[in-house]
DNA sequence: GGTCCGATGTCAGCATTGTCGACATCGATG
DNA sequence: CATCGATGTCGACAATGCTGACATCGGACC
């Protein structure tokens, strides 16, 4: 297996949608907040993949939610993202904030 | 083919690495800007592979360069951003500046 | 109780993207 | 002519992304 340095597209995002659900980031609000903040949809089987193949390079751990699984079905899991995980989002933004950097009049000015 | 709403990790940082380039963008420039500014590396093949994909999408156009061909070999190639290309990264950008909102004191601050 | 529904998770198979390495072209240089 | 350097091409394989179908199990409804 090769050791990237940068995250694709996907594994990004689905990580950065974990940092921001903090306690809350089981799956299927991962795919709600991406699609709310990014227009990003995904669908479980490509998350849970995903998920799967991020946990094995050790960019996040998960705990299955033991508190209140008054739900039916499978037990929720939760997703943290390891120091690992956000060392690569540091990489890839740093990368990404050079590389826009003076394309503005193209680009558009950055929202904030 | 499925229509993606964003540019994959590689074809992002090609296409911004042309727009940087302006009319110095061909191949092997392309690969020394990506090494450069955000320290990804990218084999011949691997690139021409991109961009013949980026090309099929309507990301971006060539032309051989006409003026100057003294050097040896095959003519050189000089890619341009097209509009879509560069409504692709819109996209993805803001998307990604969306997600990043207020995650500084996880990631750090924005450089710049 | 029996049925159906919703929230979860799993999986096989295929499509797209990314990588490598070997080969080809051709002017310049020695 | 032999070699080198800058380019481009190609085939094969690895990694990533996507879909649809199936499985589980508590609740709601009758």
């Amino acid at each position: 297996m090769v050791d990237r340095l940068f995250p694709s597209e996907l594994e990004q995002m689905v990580l950065l949608a974990i940092l921001r659900l903090g306690q809350h980031a089981y799956a299927l609000a991962i795919i709600r907040e991406l699609d709310r903040l990014a227009g990003r949809s995904v669908s479980r089987g490509a998350l849970y993949k995903t998920l799967e193949r991020m946990e094995a390079k050790g960019y996040l751990v998960w705990s299955t939610e033991a508190a209140t699984p008054d739900r039916g079905g499978h037990p929720r899991r939760l997703f943290t993202v390891t120091p690992m995980g956000v060392e690569i989002l540091r990489t890839s933004r740093n990368a990404l904030m050079r590389l826009w950097d003076g394309l503005d009049p193209i680009l558009g000015e950055r929202p904030a």
